[in-house]
This record gives structure tokens, C-alpha cells and sequence, in this order.
DNA sequence: TCATAGTTTTCAGCTTTATTTCAGTCCCAA
DNA sequence: TTGGGACTGAAATAAAGCTGAAAACTATGA
């Protein structure tokens, strides 16, 4: 699960992004509001945490840009401006929570997993058709068979899971999978999916990986 | 768009009704946990406004009830009870947005269209006729049918749908979807929009391209 | 340390198909 | 009736995607 944080003040960012590494979470950190534009534009994470106060580029600004992207990523809001016109405009800008600093850590994170829980991203038991996918094993079921997966093949499927009732890009899987900032081609995605296909028939479920040119790729039942 | 406010101080219940239904939505009321309950059963409330102190069944009892029968509605708990324990204790219940009174009416509608925004996939859904178009997957829905498009189809059919009460002229299609400096002619158009129409047709769709000679193109429904 | 199996990357040739092109036809408006 | 815009089916093409085999890594344990 990614969060991105935008966040000025480095000590703050830094212990938020420690304390959310401990709960298991895959946490970076842009330090201004522009930079955080950059990144929120990759569309690769599950959450993303915005001060409002920031160089550049304030909070309410930046959730609007990131809206305006067509991006529906949760945005937890998280600020010294209690004031209730700043809660409104916040919330107006796009926020769907808006947290008042200082906060509570625990209380943080059962925002946090309040704004995933809706969007359907914290179910552990992830399965489509006749298959699913144990996050601890690492095993592709369905009935009584499984293969196991590598760990790369696990990371797409786990996507393509998540994402069931989208298209899925490429790209998107790239960023995902193998890092923005890897060098990694669009062949590898293409290699991947023929991996997870092969082992898809050979339990024999009634899942395929449904390709749309230009766009990316979808899970499917066989009817 | 219909809500249900589930509070046992009459004032404070009813001044609520009033204010959300000045504002277009559709609101039902229940005095306490229980019939709180009943009413919420029946899945049909796109949002659920609780109190969490109440007779018989209390807030964090009646959402954690919601939630374990599998509904979904967003949950705005709106309540006195400010401390920290309780918030986390809200959130954790299965609440999606935790509110303490007093609150400021226009930051209520903030959070209110925060979540319904969320929810929402009816904000930016395209429709007409009796079709509509999945921004997600690029199907094209008619009823039960649908047909997958294609990137250039989708793209088409997005403009002449994002303008329904507009004539779109080739040279604006063209410029939108083959791009401004491309070398694309008319024809490219008229191509696509003929793929489109036997994927109208193909679906029993009501809707078709009209053409409007010299002038451009034009959603319609047949009567 | 080395051997080994498993995983990931690379690559080139191959297949598929969305998109483009084109020529002939249709049809409306003047 | 005629001329130009619009339509259409078929063929061509260029782009996107697939695949099998080999190379390059990585981790593991003897």
C-alpha cells in the first residue's frame, strides 16, 4: 500500500513517514508543493497526505490540481488551519479528510484506514472468478489447485486484482511494480502478463487477462 | 439523493431535515439506534448521518451493525463527544468522516459532498439516451450489452457525449483526438464515426450520430 | 567457494489488429 | 441535375503486443 507525502517541515515528514513504515506502509515524501504535484501525477499511490501550508504550492491548490488530473487517489488533509472556512475549503478542494494538527497518531491511522477501507484496498482476501490470491503465501488458488508466484508475478496480479472493474496501463504497472525510476520497459509488463497467463491455465481457472490495445490490461471471466 | 439522519434530539434531528433538504437531497429520520437500524437496512440512503449517543443502540453499535451486513453507504458521525479515544473509537466502528458538534452547517455539506463525491461514480459519468460510457473500462453500456471501444472510439465518443447539446465539427474532433499537428484528414472521422454507429446499433442503443452537413456531428435519441 | 535452481531481463522475430488509406457510391441541397 | 460533402467496405500499413530462448542476475545451501 503507497502513500505519498507532501509535507515542508523534514522532521515531521520524516517521523510520519517512519511511523507509517511500521505499520507496514510503503511511504515517500515530497517536501514541496510542486514536487508533490510531480509525483501525485505517477497515479501509483493508494493515499496521499497534504499539508496545507507549503512553498510553491499550498495543499488546497495542489488537491485541486491533482482533481483537475481526473485523479481520484483519497487525499487525507493535514494542517495547523482549524479554522471552519479552512476545513471548508479544503474539503472543497477535493479533500475527503480533513485532520487538524496537532493529531493524535492513532488517530491518524484509523483515518487512514478509514479512507482505504472505502476504497476497497485493505481486503486481504483478494480474488476474482474462480481464483484468488494468498498475500501470505504468495499463491495463485483456485479449488484445490495453486501455482506459486515469483515475487514480481504477485505484485501484477495483486494490481490487476486490486483493479478489477478498470483498465489498468501499462505504464501504471511499470511505476507500480518495478518503480518510476527504474529503467524498465514496457516489455517487461508484456512478459509478465504472458507469465501470469501461463499460470493461470495451468490450475485451470476461468480467469483471463483480457488485453486492450493501447490501454492496458483487465481481468475477465470466461463465460 | 437520499440520506438518512439516525438522532434522538428532535431540534437538532429535524433542523438537520430541513437545512440538507433546502439543499436537494431527500431525507428520512430516525429517533434511535434501533429503528436507526431498520431504516438503514434497506439500503437504499447513499449516505447515513449518525449521533453516537442515543437510546438502545448507540453509534459506534449501529455503524459496526451496518457494517457487518456487508452495506456500504458512507457514515458521517456527528456527535458531541470530542476526545480523541472516541474519535478513533468512531472511525474504527466503520464511520467514514467523525464530526463534533457543534458544527458549522456549511462545513457538514463540505464533508457531506466530500463523501458523496467519493462514492459517486454518478459525478463523472457520461450518459445519454439509454447508454452511458464507462470511464474505468471503456465499455459502452446499453442495459445488460456493452461493447468495448477502442482508444481512438472511446475517445470520440467521450467528446460527442461531453457535448451533447453541442454540434462537435470535425476539425474540433480532429484536433481532439488525432491532435492539433497531426496529418489526419476528415475522413478519419467519418471512419470512426461509423465504427461507433454499428457499435450503437450493436448494443440496440436509442441514441445515434446525427450528421449535421458542413457543420459537424450530434448525439440524438430516437422517439 | 561453487554449483544450482529460480527469477528477472533482454531481444529479435513473429502475430495480431487498430488505424489509415482509397476508391467507388450515396445522398442532400441548391 | 449536379456537385460536393458524407459514407462504406476492402485492402494496406504501421504500431502494439506476444513469445520462446538465451543471458544475466540472485539467493541458497553444501
Amino acid at each position: 500500500m503507497k502513500i505519498l507525502i507532501v509535507e515542508d517541515e523534514r522532521l515531521l515528514a520524516n517521523s510520519l513517514k517512519t511511523m507509517l513504515e511500521n505499520k507496514g506502509f510503503d511511504v515517500e515524501v515530497a517536501y514541496d508543493g510542486e514536487s508533490g504535484a510531480e509525483y501525485a501525477k505517477l497515479g501509483i499511490y493508494d493515499l496521499l497526505i497534504l499539508d496545507v501550508m507549503m512553498p510553491k504550492l499550498n495543499g488546497y491548490e495542489l488537491a485541486r490540481h491533482v482533481r483537475s488530473q481526473r485523479c481520484a487517489t483519497p487525499i487525507l488533509m493535514l494542517t495547523a488551519k482549524s479554522a471552519v472556512e479552512d476545513r471548508i475549503l479544503g474539503l472543497n478542494s477535493g479533500a475527503d479528510y480533513y485532520l487538524t494538527k496537532p493529531f493524535d497518531s492513532r488517530e491518524l491511522l484509523a483515518c487512514i484506514n478509514a479512507l482505504l477501507r472505502r476504497q476497497g484496498k485493505q481486503v486481504d482476501e483478494l480474488s476474482f472468478g474462480n481464483i484468488s490470491l494468498d498475500l501470505d503465501t504468495c499463491l495463485l488458488l483456485c479449488g484445490e489447485k495453486s501455482v506459486r508466484l515469483s515475487a514480481r508475478e504477485f505484485h501484477v496480479m495483486r494490481i490487476l486484482l486490486q483493479n478489477q472493474d478498470r483498465i489498468v496501463s501499462k505504464e501504471s504497472l511499470l511505476a507500480r511494480v518495478w518503480g518510476y525510476d527504474s529503467n524498465a520497459v514496457e516489455n517487461h509488463v508484456e512478459v509478465y502478463i504472458g507469465f501470469l497467463r501461463k499460470k493461470l491455465q495451468s490450475i485451470g481457472s476461468n480467469v483471463y487477462i483480457e488485453t486492450v490495445r493501447r490501454l492496458g490490461y483487465h481481468l475477465e471471466v470466461e463465460k
